[in-house]
DNA sequence: CAAGAATCCTGAATGC
DNA sequence: TGCATTCAGGATTCTT
């Protein structure tokens, strides 16, 4: 499942692409639906006809698509990979992914393929006017990875959630960008309990907190994201993450610290992973 | 207001 | 071997 790493990566490989200024020429859409709602619409998909790229830029996990339409209107496409969503730079001639739900080609040949198998994902394009004032990408909280990120901020913004912790950091209202994956891993190397009410937690466990959600950010993204299965980046390559991860989807294994069995949990309807001895309830003084 | 469940979806994994 | 069931989960929406 993409995350805050995954998406960035993402982001890198069509920052590389060398797509900056390449009008478009076609755009192609499934006929099978994306994700829908009150902000998820096809409606503004024809505005990209004839823009052309500035850059792209990421928000938690939306991908952010800069463009400057025909008639020289900011716009933005919003682009949400869900759980299966892939982005994918190919040739001209490249053949259609399984699950292809979105092309666009670009003046000279390269394309972009949106694939989802699963469709949890999103594509919305609008001006970056209405962008900034409505919409989940107005919603979100700081970046985690951004200047001024710490402890104290997610103690302020936390801090009178009776909410466990976990489920705290998955709001991306509070931080933006982090989901189950590293929430594990942030809070193994933080050493605090996934269930623990956000309200009692210490000033000294939420600067713990803000170390360990950056440093393991930055590990994924060093290790190129993680792929556990779906994930891929725009050439279709995996990260390698998975392989540096200390407990999520390590339950039953030893845990990396001290030895004990790690531990699997759902709440929520989410799986966690956690090790009982190092994320204790009561910490060791 | 908040916690939990249902919802969307398909492919991989599991069960018999 | 093959068919049926279960599971996975981000974000939203509904229910309690």
């Amino acid at each position: 499942m993409p995350e805050l790493p995954e998406v960035e990566c993402v982001r890198r490989g069509l920052a590389r692409a060398d797509l900056d200024g390449k009008a478009i020429d076609a755009v192609w859409r499934s006929s099978h639906a994306l994700r829908t709602g009150a902000f998820w619409r096809d409606e503004g998909l024809h505005w990209l006809e004839g823009a052309h790229t500035v850059r792209f830029d990421r928000r938690g996990k939306f991908l952010l698509w800069v463009l400057r339409s025909a008639d020289d209107v900011p716009l933005q496409a919003v682009i949400h990979l869900g759980m299966t969503g892939r982005v994918t730079v190919l040739a001209a001639d490249a053949p259609l992914l399984p699950h292809t739900h979105l092309v666009v080609k670009l003046r000279g040949g390269p394309q972009l393929h949106y694939s989802d198998p699963r469709r949890f994902g999103g594509v919305h394009v609008d001006t970056v006017a209405a962008l900034e004032s409505a919409g989940p990408v107005a919603e979100l909280g700081p970046e985690p990875l951004g200047r001024g990120f710490n402890g104290t901020v997610l103690h302020e913004r936390g801090r009178r959630s009776k909410r466990a912790i976990r489920d705290v950091l998955l709001d991306q209202k509070v931080v933006a960008g982090l989901g189950n994956i590293y929430v594990s891993e942030a809070l193994f190397v933080a050493g605090i309990p996934p269930l623990a009410p956000a309200a009692e937690l210490h000033m000294s466990a939420w600067d713990r907190l803000g170390v360990a959600v950056r440093e393991v950010l930055r590990q994924g993204l060093r290790n190129g994201g993680t792929t556990l299965r779906d994930y891929r980046g725009t050439s279709g390559e995996r990260g390698r993450n998975q392989n540096a991860l200390k407990v999520y989807g390590r339950a039953g294994q030893p845990c990396p610290s001290c030895g004990a069995s790690l531990h699997g949990y759902v709440h929520g309807g989410r799986s966690g992973v956690m090790c009982r001895r190092c994320q204790p309830a009561r910490r060791r003084r």
